[in-house]
DNA sequence: CTGCCATTTCATAATTGCTTGAAACATGGG
DNA sequence: CCCATGTTTCAAGCAATTATGAAATGGCAG
């Protein structure tokens, strides 16, 4: 006895073991999913991505609506920004974080998905 | 001096600070966003999901593909679980998994996202 | 130059997530 | 009933992420 009836079956008209494997994704790929993934798994920097998707803020605003320590902030803007989702530019004494075009559009993305998730 | 030269405008555009927060999605909602984001962050979990996007399969077949211990990747499968993004049905000494509704769409999601960013 | 302001960096502690191997559970066959 | 098989649960250890407060950096105004 091997495997259930319909998995069997359906395993072999893709080739089997083998040929399952071959379809999957690299893992260098799935490696830069996940860490992708990994930057907009937390609350507090999906609250950050969505004030960004508002308009470009300094960080001071930022602080004043999150009211988190300058510290904790400043650690989660750079785990958005090394994930390429937010990048910052100087502007005499501040610093203005603003949406890449990967946030951007990961933004739309995750709007839609919610508005969908709603209809449910 | 208090802000930014096209900040402070901008910022009073939508409302201050105030106006800003109330733009922003409620806490419930991104941590409900940021728990399935969590899911995804992690790239044997990707795997799984790319898998059982070919197919669905029961466990004895993603672990042969896999190859790690069967804890392990129970542990993986009850995250996914968890987050609503597959479901399993035991069918006589089997349990067989597959996508959600959730689990699939987001999977197109994301293969249109990888799409998206080969493109650059 | 001095002092102040916005922001980051650093070291450390707290927390969370992942891995591992052993044990438990459930199902079906003999 | 008992055994074999497929899968899950549990506890312990380890690794990675996050929080926190103090100190450092860099720009700008006086």
């Amino acid at each position: 006895m091997a495997l259930p009836e319909g998995i069997e079956e359906a395993l072999c008209r893709c080739g089997g073991i083998t040929g399952l494997m071959e379809r999957l994704p690299g893992d260098e790929a799935l490696e830069r999913e996940s860490v992708l993934f990994r930057a907009l798994a937390d609350p507090l920097r999906l609250k950050i991505l969505a004030m960004l998707a508002v308009q470009p803020l300094c960080v001071c605003v930022i602080k004043a609506v999150l009211g988190i320590a300058d510290s904790k902030l400043s650690y989660h803007l750079s785990v958005l920004k090394k994930a390429g989702l937010i990048t910052g530019e100087a502007q005499g004494n501040w610093i203005i974080y603003s949406l890449t075009d990967l946030g951007d559009t990961l933004w739309v993305r995750r709007i839609r998905a919610a508005k969908d998730r709603e209809k449910e």
